[in-house]
DNA sequence: GATTACAAGGAAAGCCCTTTCCCCGCGCCC
DNA sequence: GGGCGCGGGGAAAGGGCTTTCCTTGTAATC
């Protein structure tokens, strides 16, 4: 690889001026330098080592992002939002999957920072585990306490800024929406429950119950992995432990479309004998038939304010932005048969 | 930061040492200089400057790929079956995304090789603009003359070594399919002309054509973006324009989504009225109503293949695999109205 | 006891770039 | 004509790490 050295020895002028040029630099230089430096750039095809750069600058100018998986639509969305800001601040964006493990959730952070990131986002649920939240609270510590910025989303009880998708309320106005159709045995096929994202879905749809003096046992309830097949799995536990079902309430829009398919193969009409209904209102939503009544959150938007939050001036206090939800209705609820 | 200097003091030991234990190197230290390092490391939360080590050490060991959109299927796919390998091998990835931008191709390759990565992997359809293929194998060359390493999916006459997904037999084989069932009218919902992808597969199509003595006019092929919204526009146009078609095959999965929308927003049966085939079975395929019937192509090992044969020890002469696709039967395709 | 051999740790030379500081020469002013 | 200011360029000091090469101290050998 030609290097700095290389291109200012054919040029014939020295390293400090070469690096002016290619970094347009705002010192002055002579055109006819400036036009030998150039030749001298394309002949020898230099491109600048940025790592080098990087060390020798100060100013750090990209940041890094942990998500579950990018390629899950729920991810896709926030770092849709988050890259365009990136870009529109010039930031460049590392972007890194932690595939729902927290070991690797904490090995990327460290990752990061040893890449002198300028600031962490840190998207996807949380765990209900004590031990890791303390120890990936505290490797984040260190690292704003060096000038690391943190910003999470959906998480609680972390360091750093905070952008907070309304998953209580989510699952509280899709219960009622449930409810509010009549049914009464409403099964739910939730994802597991050490995520927070699972429990506090589930909170707002047990707040919608009470408001409707329906109750949600836990017999009704099926744990299973936070996807298409998870949902498939939970549907079949559930339709197996109670055959009087009448809505089934998935967690997230991949674990309805497993309700909707388990529903199909066991001939059992939607909405006509069961209702399903999601949550994040991912594209394919509107696709499936029936299309899937669920709840739709701005991921966009809020993968766009937890940059946005990291990236302003250094604020004293973590600040937590809420961001709401609203219900899309299409046609996968229906009321309970007679 | 605390830097290894800072260890080090604290430690009472030189650099060198905290740089052996931290890295693990065969070098003997005595247990008492490790535990007091080890202690040294954790007061301060001492994270190594990944930039000062790639510059200090030689050897590279990240691989950069570039691909239109991880969180398109088509891309999770094959990223993932990339992943696998680089991590068996203990290498990182950098993923960047294009977005089928041309520029920003160039652009990502000039950013690959700042970063001194290992190899490229290109992935997705190459272009038809002999231009730009000119000045991105300039570049690639330039890269390849440093010891970097290039491998490509699906392009052609790119420097390197080469996976090559079954464009045209997987066009083929879809549309003896079709045309084997009886259809007569058939439209091709199509990606954009200047991508290779899709001449590759319409090539594979009227050569079925030919076999079977159909003609596959050119007002009967409507070309959109590659995506969901493009497949509706593009049958739109057709329907619009030839209403006694009975069977559209779309060049992709996420166009015959597309496609089916707009039927089932026009009335018409699938596949009673009209038939759809579509092209990679992605994921969702099998999800939507009816099933779609399509043709897979093995797209993680195709991604495995490309790092791997990045990754292997030096060789002459560029290498071009080939990968096979096979048909996937499923409901969305049927017999045309008699 | 002198010599050799080796184990353990340190000094310092890079790796490639940025940027500050300094120098030189020129035109300008009084 | 001497002093000043400034435009244009270079020297060199980092930035944080790895690794080679040395030095030192100790044990083993005859």
């Amino acid at each position: 690889m030609a290097t700095l050295a290389d291109v200012a020895r054919r040029a014939g002028v020295s390293a400090a001026t070469v690096s002016r040029i290619v970094n347009g630099s705002p010192k002055i230089v002579s055109e006819e330098l400036r036009e030998r430096v150039l030749r001298a750039v394309q002949e020898l095809q230099y491109v600048p080592n940025a790592h080098a750069q990087l060390l020798a600058r100060s100013h750090r100018t990209t940041v890094g992002v942990i998500v579950h998986d990018v390629s899950d639509p729920y991810f896709a969305e926030i770092t849709r939002g988050l890259q365009r800001v990136a870009s529109e601040q010039g930031r460049l964006v590392i972007i890194c999957n932690s595939y729902r493990d927290p070991e690797r959730e904490l090995e990327y952070v460290e990752l990061l920072r040893a890449h002198q990131v300028e600031a962490i986002i840190l998207a996807g649920s949380g765990y209900h585990d004590p031990a890791f939240t303390k120890s990936l609270n505290a490797k984040l510590s260190a690292y704003m306490a060096t000038g690391g910025r943190v910003s999470v989303i959906g998480r609680h009880k972390l360091a750093g800024d905070a952008v907070m998708p309304a998953n209580e309320d989510g699952g509280y106005m899709i219960g009622r929406e449930v409810f509010k159709a009549g049914h009464r045995h409403v099964g739910v096929v939730a994802a597991p429950k050490q995520l927070t994202t699972t429990t506090d879905r589930l909170a707002g749809l047990r707040r919608a119950a009470r408001e409707f003096h329906r109750a949600l046992p836990a017999r009704r309830i099926a744990y299973a992995e936070f996807d298409r097949d998870g949902g498939a799995a939970a549907t079949e536990a559930l339709l197996d432990a109670e055959p009087r079902l009448t809505c089934i309430v998935a967690l997230n829009d991949s674990m309805a479309i497993g309700a909707l398919s388990v529903l199909r193969s066991r001939g059992l009409a939607v909405p006509g004998d069961v209702s399903v209904v999601g949550f994040d209102d991912m594209p394919i939503a509107r696709d499936v038939t029936p299309a899937l009544t669920t709840v739709r959150l701005p991921l966009v938007t809020i993968g766009a304010r937890a940059i946005g939050l990291a990236l302003e001036a250094q604020h004293p206090n973590p600040r937590v932005e809420e961001a709401g939800a609203e219900i899309v209705h299409r046609e996968s609820l229906g009321v309970p048969r007679a």
